[in-house]
DNA sequence: ACCTGAACACCGTTCAAGT
DNA sequence: ACCTGAACACCGTTCAAGT
């Protein structure tokens, strides 16, 4: 990781070092890397520089800032989610997408916060947009799929985004939830004593415990689709 | 802001110097205005020093590290959300906390990523904790009605913090909303043509535009509180 | 064109020393 | 106890100089 001291018989360029030449494909690779293991800002140019043999100008020379990583890794991701076929009803197709997206954007934690925030420009990311949207307008949402798309995929990037950050920082979150534990007992706040036996009960069960997140989320998506439904209905209702 | 360079001649105490003392309560209230003005993540520990006329180190003294001026921050503004009285529907009562949370929490741009990943633990979170819950009980929500609690208000928080960070770094969203846009006469890919075609209106109509986020966020919070309606009437149907 | 090596202007944090 | 002033170990980024 961390590259020698110059000393004076070091040979000072790459090939005379017998080193391969550095490469964009080859930055962005480590890029994934470093992003899959430590999260999308849990590594440094310098370290990226490190895990490529290189130096940091060099990562400017064939990429460019962070920024441009970091977006190049965001576009590599979204590339792996699959997209679902094409006949399936909207519900059942949004259902699988958004299980598939989490599947996928776990592993490379902090990717799902861009995702919300900017999006994605690659191909990949504009056949999901695509087929997305159609689904919906197939399903009859007409002039408002866009709008329900955006929805869905908002709320999907952004509870998964809340689970990188929570993963990462797991002694604030846990502070939290002991602390609202605490109440289960209060009988002048029976509104928060219920909230402090349902995480009590969650936080001391194990295997709850470890479902937590995959549970919420897919409680947060049902209970989305369940609104985009009920939507449905009244638009059908309009006319 | 910046402190005048050390000069032999210059008193080295605040009094004798006429300088009133530093207290936690004046670290903390312009930490609050800092945020108010860049964001929870937009001023440095040394700007805050700055802002009260000292050095670092005095802040570390009087309130501790960065993360407790921003966890104090966090508690200050969940103290000016209002709590909506205690005996409407439950669907009413979160619609009004959540526009209210809403116009309180975009006057302090980070603060709803904090909360929506943390939470917050004061008296002030916790009464309205108490009353959430306990509303959404006389709802008929039941055991659920924790979940429930946790489901609006984490939508709301991701998506007010998603707004938070895109007013931030508007350039970034404005280039994928533009790339998008430009989709709008695809024939090979109609979904995408339809989401151009959204965004370009969207974008072109400058009322719209302004109002683009606080649209959004009510119409997901509709859909949310939608879903959970329509889990309501799947919870009585069940005894 | 590609890479080296050092520098720049920042961060949050720590600490011995002064008052 | 409160504050000074400097230092430490980092960041991302830039740039002249080498090969």
């Amino acid at each position: 990781m961390v590259k020698p001291a110059a000393v004076p018989g070091r040979p000072r360029s790459r090939d005379a070092a017998g080193l391969p030449a550095v490469t964009p494909e080859k930055i962005i690779s480590s890029a994934l890397e470093l992003t899959a293991r430590h999260g999308l800002e849990g590594w440094t140019l310098r370290q990226l520089a490190g895990a490529v043999d290189a130096y940091p100008a060099v990562v400017y020379h064939h990429v460019g800032d962070r920024e441009a990583v970091v977006s190049a890794v965001v576009e590599r991701v979204i590339a792996v989610v699959p997209v679902p076929q094409a006949d399936l009803p909207w519900r059942e197709w949004f259902r699988i997408l958004l299980a598939d997206l989490r599947s996928v954007l776990t592993g490379y934690p902090g990717v799902a916060r861009r995702l919300a925030l900017y999006g994605a420009t690659s191909t990949a990311a504009a056949t999901i947009v695509d087929r997305g949207v159609r689904t919906l307008q197939a399903g009859g949402f007409g002039d408002e799929a866009p709008t329900v798309y955006r929805l869905l995929l908002n709320t999907a990037c952004l509870f998964l985004s809340a689970e990188d950050e929570q993963h990462r920082n797991a002694a604030l979150k846990e502070r939290t939830g002991e602390l609202l534990a605490e109440f289960r007992d209060d009988p002048d706040r029976p509104g928060l004593a219920a909230m402090g036996v349902a995480l009590h009960d969650l936080l001391s069960d194990p295997e709850r415990r470890l479902n937590y997140f995959a549970d919420f989320y897919d409680y947060s998506v049902e209970r989305c689709l369940d609104g985009v439904s009920s939507r449905l209905a009244v638009l059908g209702a309009a006319h």
